[in-house]
DNA sequence: TGGGCATACTTGCATGAGCAACATGTTTGC
DNA sequence: GCAAACATGTTGCTCATGCAAGTATGCCCA
């Protein structure tokens, strides 16, 4: 069923016509990481030569922006961006020196904490929008006709069931979720 | 053409069946980025729970393993799961005090030098290459028909040429490209 | 042959992330 | 009501990574 490491005669193997299944999947895994981490990291590189804005803080401003009053509390927003709790603390502490964010209080449950957007990050925001749009599109979306769109949308739909229960903790890899 | 982020009504809007041709990319962005840190968190997570070996270091030991003699150049690694130099030197580091993994003087440039492979090195990645390789298919490739995979294949394939020429520096973000 | 430049790796430093422990506040069961 | 369990966010610590600078070696060409 191949897909294992200790194999180097697996993709040159004496296939004429059609690797076996398993290889098939293989490469399917293989060019789903490499594509991830080559097009994350091309994206990352322009953000940070251009006028910046890191990913991480990006995808923050997306998803205070589309949050009902621009605020969103401090759990669900590590959850939707895929962070430790933790992680989004200081991510936030940077991000509100920076100004681009604002802690409130929050009045039902004076436990919580919500993260708010200012002005400055919104401004922050629609200026680092086109570039990063630009990138997705010209090292994605470009490369890709509408039917792999719907294939790859169909696929990852199987995968990722959509805005799952989230089973156990909060998994790690912070990375990008927001368009 | 969607994909902005300053539009919450974006995607409500007045379209009765079918999002438009934008909004569907943006989707499909989308779910690749969760897809893909979905599954690699439960991936390293069932990693660390059981036997180990982060997923680096099983990226690493599989590279080695199918490589002539079962050695490469550092630059190669390197290359080859897409991390930094200076990254690469310290996780050989920690993968040689485990005993993983060895450095060998390379005789032809001595300015170079070898990552190989260990006996202990091998039983490790044989050890705990069942593991990997049923997380990854429980996590993705089972949840996959065969015409998913091959249109993954094909998209990305469309995304990264192939094995590219590396256009600038290495790119970031170590992620794990080894089946 | 030797100077200058390129290459291969390593090291200093800074950054960003996670886990575990904590302080505070809320809910639940009795 | 009250105590025990639970939830929310922050802090201490450690780890893994990248960039830039450093060192050693190789290569080219005068």
């Amino acid at each position: 069923m191949s897909l294992t490491p200790d194999n180097p005669d697996n993709r040159p193997s004496h296939n004429s016509a059609g690797d076996s299944a398993g290889d098939r999947r293989a490469t399917a895994w293989r060019a789903f990481l490499r594509a991830h981490a080559t097009v994350i990291g091309e994206l990352e590189q322009e953000m940070e030569e251009g006028e910046g804005l890191p990913l991480t803080w990006y995808d923050i401003l997306v998803n205070l922006e589309c949050a009902p009053n621009c605020r969103l509390r401090m759990q669900a927003l590590a959850d939707s961006i895929l962070l430790s709790r933790s992680g989004l603390t200081r991510l936030l502490d940077r991000m509100a020196t920076a100004g681009l964010v604002r802690r409130e209080p929050c009045s039902e449950d004076r436990r919580g904490t919500y993260a708010a957007l200012t002005d400055q990050g919104r401004q922050a925001l629609e200026k680092a929008a086109p570039g990063h749009l630009a990138g997705v599109d010209r090292h994605f979306l470009s490369k890709l006709g509408d039917d792999d769109i719907e294939a790859l949308i169909l696929a990852f739909g199987k995968v990722v069931p959509q805005r799952e229960p989230e089973p156990v903790g909060p998994v790690r890899t912070g990375a990008l979720h927001s368009l």
